[in-house]
Order: structure tokens, then C-alpha cells, then sequence
DNA sequence: GGTGTCATGTAAACAGTTACATGATTTT
DNA sequence: AAAATCATGTAACTGTTTACATGACACC
């Protein structure tokens, strides 16, 4: 499961509860997976029986008890491996592409406000991630490079989403240019 | 389930059995899903059951019966109102970032080389998109607007790897220029 | 004789999401 | 008084993929 790679790299970075690789998730775009705590509990407890990870339990007075995982060198070594493993390609899942390729049942202009509501949806991914960006909850910066690398990362995102809006223009243009 | 809008629409250009919407399933990059039998025979039930589709058994001498699926009138208006319907902001699932955001231990050399494995598998699927584009294996043609909106679908795919291609380009300037 | 296509379907596994449960503490 | 945060975890479900099973026919 690749969201263990997931949880290996921020462990990398610094020791953290399950609970808190959650809210790095859920703030994450990148890190595409909703941020459900099932998922991420579910895989602290394969990393650990692989040991690839080690957790202190830290017991708290009224209040439940810290489980703060760390990763081992174990986990670290099998890190480096999967980051320079061979890449997949991207994944694209746009419903909207779907819901376009049986749209000539509808007139231009309802079109047209479909493109607009898609639009709307695009512009405000955006927001959210530049928001998120601003907040910026989590992103290591041990060295400058690892900085540049993290604004590459967040420049790739940006750039899918204006890549859909110069699309969406480019569309209008030639279906109103007929 | 949203496959089954794909398989509504689909079907809303002609009859076709199971095995025919797997092959279609298959060969289409923006109906994203694998082209698995068990996802589409599973939907078509459900779809029987809503009555949106019905179906004619062709029994055949010596190989099994067919069972062609026909969109019913409540299908065609259940279609027409999903895609009227407010569309999702596209996702994307990159792998690749997640590798990248742990590459801050590699040497600029070995960053360099996994950007170039990722550049091969990205020109990789321009290719295999082209392909599929050049088989035709389907595309309704019913009206010359939506020969147009299956040309701006197919744009919207390639557009959207060489957006990832101009990034890589963009990221080897920006390490090398530092 | 092996592989591939046509055509149906099922079983089992994996991946991922939503919602629930607990219980204290802090904030509104 | 209600809602949110911290922190763990589980249950139930949906979604998706891989692999299997059948059986005839065609192709190499």
C-alpha cells in the first residue's frame, strides 16, 4: 500500500502520533487520500510489525494515551528504496470529462454554464491550495533544496488546475467560433 | 456509482452486452475505470433493477446468449439530468510527488534520473492515448458538435501530460540553475 | 496443440470512505 | 450549554482490481 510510503517520509521528518499524520494528510493535496484515522492506524500497525517504524507509548493523566511513532533505520533505508524506484505515470479522474461526452444532448448555452461550473469548482481547488499553502501546517525544510523541491511539488498542483482553466477557455473559444 | 452514468451514456449511442462495455471501458483513458467485467455486470443489474436500461437475451447455437442492454426512456432523462448536474473539480493521484517529496536525501544526479524515468512514462501515455485515438475503437459521432466535444475530451488527456512534461522541463532549469 | 476472442458470471482480496464510540479538556 | 480539539480505535460499507470458471470457435 503506498500511503505507507506516505507515513515513512513524514516520519522522516519528525516523530508524530497517528493522529497527527491524519491532519497532515487531510491538509495534504498532494497526499491524495481523504485523511480517514482507519486507514493511517491500520498501516502504523503493518509498519510496526514490519519494522519499519517503532512507537513509544506516552501515558497522559486524563487524557488517552500518545502512541509517537518513529521510524527505524530499517525504514529509512526502505524509503530511499521506494524513492528511487521507477515512477508510475499520473492518474487523472475527471467525472466532469464524463459528464462533457454525453453533453450534446444539451443546448450551447447550457454547455456553456456547465464549462462555468466547472470553472467555479477548478478557481476554488486553487484558493483551497494556495489557502493551504499560506497555513502551511506541515513541510520539512532541512535543507534549502528540500525547500525548492516541496515549491516544485506545490507549483505542480497549481499547474494541473490552470492547465484545466487555459482548457476550459480554449473550448469556449472554439464553440463559439463555429 | 458514477460508472454507471458512464455506461448509461454509452449506451444512449447504441444496445451493447456486457462484454462490448468492457472493451469500451478498456480503451478509454477519461472513463478512468480498469475495464474490469465484474464493476460493469454488477452496474448492469442495478440498472435493469431501476429499469434505466432493459435487455434482450440473444440465445445463439454453440456459444453462450448475449444479453443486449438497451437505455429505457427514464435512462436517457436520469442521464440527461446527471450531466446537467454541478461537476466535481478534477483529482489527480501522482505518485510521483510523493516520491518526490522524499528525494530531498538523493543526489542532484539521482533526482535528475528519476525525473527523466517520470518524463518516459508520461511521454509514454501520449503515446498509447494517440494510439487509441488513431484505433477509434469508439466515439459517437451523431452530430459534427459532438465529433467537436470528443476532440476537446481527447485535448483535455494530452494537455494534461504535457502540462506535466512542461513542469518537468521547468524543475531541470530551476535545479541546474542553482 | 496452444493461444486468442466471444460472452457470461463469481470469488476473493485490496483500497478507501463514512460514521461511530470513548472520554477529558478547551474554546465559543 | 454546545462545539471543537486531542487521541485512540472499530464497524460497516463502497469501490476497484485480479483472478478464476465455463465452453465453443477461430487462428497460427
Amino acid at each position: 500500500m503506498s500511503i505507507n510510503y506516505a507515513i515513512l517520509g513524514i516520519l522522516s521528518c519528525r516523530s508524530l502520533t497517528g493522529y497527527d499524520l491524519k491532519k497532515i494528510m487531510q491538509e495534504s493535496t498532494f497526499m491524495y487520500w481523504s485523511g480517514n484515522n482507519n486507514q493511517i492506524y491500520k498501516a502504523l500497525v503493518v509498519l510496526l510489525d514490519e519494522g519499519l517504524v517503532t512507537n513509544e507509548v506516552q501515558h497522559q493523566e486524563s487524557s488517552p494515551s500518545k502512541k509517537i511513532y518513529t521510524i527505524t533505520e530499517a525504514g529509512l533505508a526502505e524509503l530511499k528504496k521506494w524513492v528511487k524506484s521507477n515512477p508510475e505515470a499520473p492518474e487523472f479522474k475527471k467525472m466532469f470529462l464524463i459528464q462533457l461526452a454525453w453533453a450534446d444532448q444539451l443546448s450551447t448555452e447550457e454547455i456553456n454554464t456547465l464549462l462555468s461550473k466547472y470553472e467555479n469548482e477548478v478557481r476554488m481547488q486553487i484558493l483551497m491550495e494556495q489557502e493551504k499553502k499560506r497555513r502551511e501546517t506541515f513541510s520539512p525544510s532541512r535543507t534549502s533544496r528540500e525547500v525548492q523541491i516541496w515549491d516544485f511539488i506545490y507549483d505542480n498542483i497549481i499547474s494541473s488546475y490552470e492547465n484545466e482553466l487555459n482548457w476550459i477557455q480554449k473550448v469556449r473559444k472554439e464553440i463559439y467560433g463555429i
